[in-house]
DNA sequence: ATAAGTGCAAATCTTTTGCAAGTGC
DNA sequence: GCACTTGCAAAAGATTTGCACTTAT
């Protein structure tokens, strides 16, 4: 486990227990994989990855560890369209492009929504709370392909 | 069915035949349905609403349905976080901001994404398919509760 | 006539839940 | 000790699918 995986891990389990939670073996657990891959999840990997360590821990469980860390805002829940949701430590805010053709994810910054945000809340009193967001469409290559294809 | 419902309606069917698809009952009936509804509909409701009409239609055909109009871009298919997917006709893109607090959606113009459009295809390439979006937050009312509660 | 669409029932997949037993503090 | 968590099994909810039958063109 790489260093700053390991301390990002110990500073959330400080957080958890300076905020009056217990501490659990599925919630440690739970976080230690969610910080190793700095990826998302869902809870059928993260159920995977624990029993890859040996730890037993029921499938529920996980759903209810996950939902109980988005919750409390330790980690964000986002629908990338791909069936099952996923799940990832809410640090820094990002977001994704997800290619509808080739399923390719790109990672963006929060900072493209900063004008959309105050946007909505000038227009319409409404504050987004876009921790994790998709954004479907089509990636450079694909739309490429689509284009050749429509000169064949 | 007000008139520009059902002139809606039945260019809608011209289009289909038009691009040579079969005009079967449970197509016209989902898009009569549609068309009625300005608002969105799940597959239940849709189903529900046919059989108002005494319209028998399997529900499996209304999602097949369904999945058929959304996969020829006649109708939106989205996930408003509300268990059930909605889907709506595709006419003009518009998007929701759905309050995380009291469940309110608010409509708003596909004009607030024009900027985030073109930051998006001239960063990264990636042309978005905003057709119908749904942006989670607070709305007004119920941020200014959030505050008297933290006031208390 | 025939390819496409539908009804029916059952399966699949994700997520939630009730309850008894276990565990952190 | 006691409230909070977990395991287990089962339910719930949304959506898909296999297959025989029907229908639009």
């Amino acid at each position: 486990m790489p260093d700053n995986s390991i301390n990002h891990y110990h500073r959330l389990i400080q957080e958890l227990r300076a905020r009056g939670f217990r501490i659990t073996t599925p919630r440690c657990w739970t976080l230690r994989v969610l910080s190793e891959q700095s990826g998302h999840m869902t809870s059928e990997q993260v159920y995977q990855s624990l029993h890859e360590y040996d730890i037993q821990v029921d499938e529920a469980t996980v759903y209810r560890t996950l939902q109980w860390l988005a919750d409390n805002r330790i980690v964000t829940r986002t629908n990338l369209g791909l069936g099952a949701d996923v799940f990832s430590l809410y640090h820094e805010p990002h977001h994704h492009l997800v290619c509808l053709n080739c399923r390719a994810t790109i990672e963006i910054d929060d900072s493209v929504f900063a004008d959309l945000r105050s946007d909505l809340r000038k227009a319409h009193g409404f504050v987004p709370q876009m921790d994790h967001f998709a954004i479907f469409g089509l990636c450079k290559l694909c739309q490429s392909q689509a284009t050749d294809q429509a000169a064949d």
